[in-house]
DNA sequence: CGGCCGATTATCT
DNA sequence: GATAATCGGCCGG
């Protein structure tokens, strides 16, 4: 049995929060299945001051879980057709979240086939943070989730400790025309070489 | 390869 | 009425 991480874990800024995350595994239990990825990508987005993230017009409807309580599923609905998966971290009242935009697979391959049928490889389902949702199953009646919840069927448990020299940092992408110093604020964090993560997996100690 | 473009609709101005 | 924390297909070099 693996940690679950505890709301402890997500309770500080995002831009903290989000290298920690790299090589946590995401689980999602469905009809008594586990589907299960290695989160190998994610972007930090921090208060209502940060430009970029959906807060930066204040609480609205939509954002409402980002300023609720750390180690909750924030999960939108964007370009008319694709669902996105955030964590919430930092305590009440602060708008902040990591959004995870990219997974190694490696639990319920098979249901994961099944979901998101039109990719050939399975290296390609989950590189991507609207392919990760339809891979996992991940859609709107998860927002708000609990993810620190024994009984939770969507939870993060601690894993494998990814080399210093695999994790990368860079600006995050697809803002748009979001003005500096957002948009070249480095709050992307990504394994190189997430292939590798296999041959980490298997050499985890029992 | 890399770059451009259309899809498709909830959300906010 | 415009925009969007994207994706996949199509085009040209």
């Amino acid at each position: 049995m693996s940690a679950l991480l505890p709301r402890k874990f997500f309770e500080e800024p995002a831009p903290l929060v989000a290298p920690r995350l790299i090589g946590s595994r995401l689980v999602h239990r469905v009809n008594g299945e586990r589907l299960a990825g290695i989160i190998c990508e994610v972007e930090a987005y921090e208060g209502e001051i940060d430009l970029a993230s959906h807060a930066r017009m204040g609480r609205t409807a939509r954002n409402s879980v980002m300023y609720g309580e750390a180690g909750h599923a924030y999960i939108y609905f964007t370009y008319g057709m694709h669902w996105l998966f955030n964590i919430v971290t930092e305590p009440e009242g602060l708008p902040s979240a990591v959004l995870v935009r990219a997974l190694y697979p490696v639990e319920g391959l098979e249901w994961m086939a099944q979901l998101r049928a039109r990719s050939a490889f399975q290296e390609g389902w989950l590189n991507g943070p609207a392919k990760l949702t339809q891979a996992m199953g991940l859609d709107g009646k998860l927002n708000g989730a609990n993810l620190c919840a024994e009984e939770s069927d969507l939870f993060l448990e601690a894993d494998l400790e990814i080399p210093a020299e695999m994790l990368h940092v860079s600006a995050r992408v697809g803002l748009g025309s979001t003005p500096e110093p957002w948009l070249s604020q480095p709050w992307r964090w990504f394994v190189e070489r997430a292939d590798l993560i296999h041959v980490l997996e298997q050499r985890k100690p029992l």
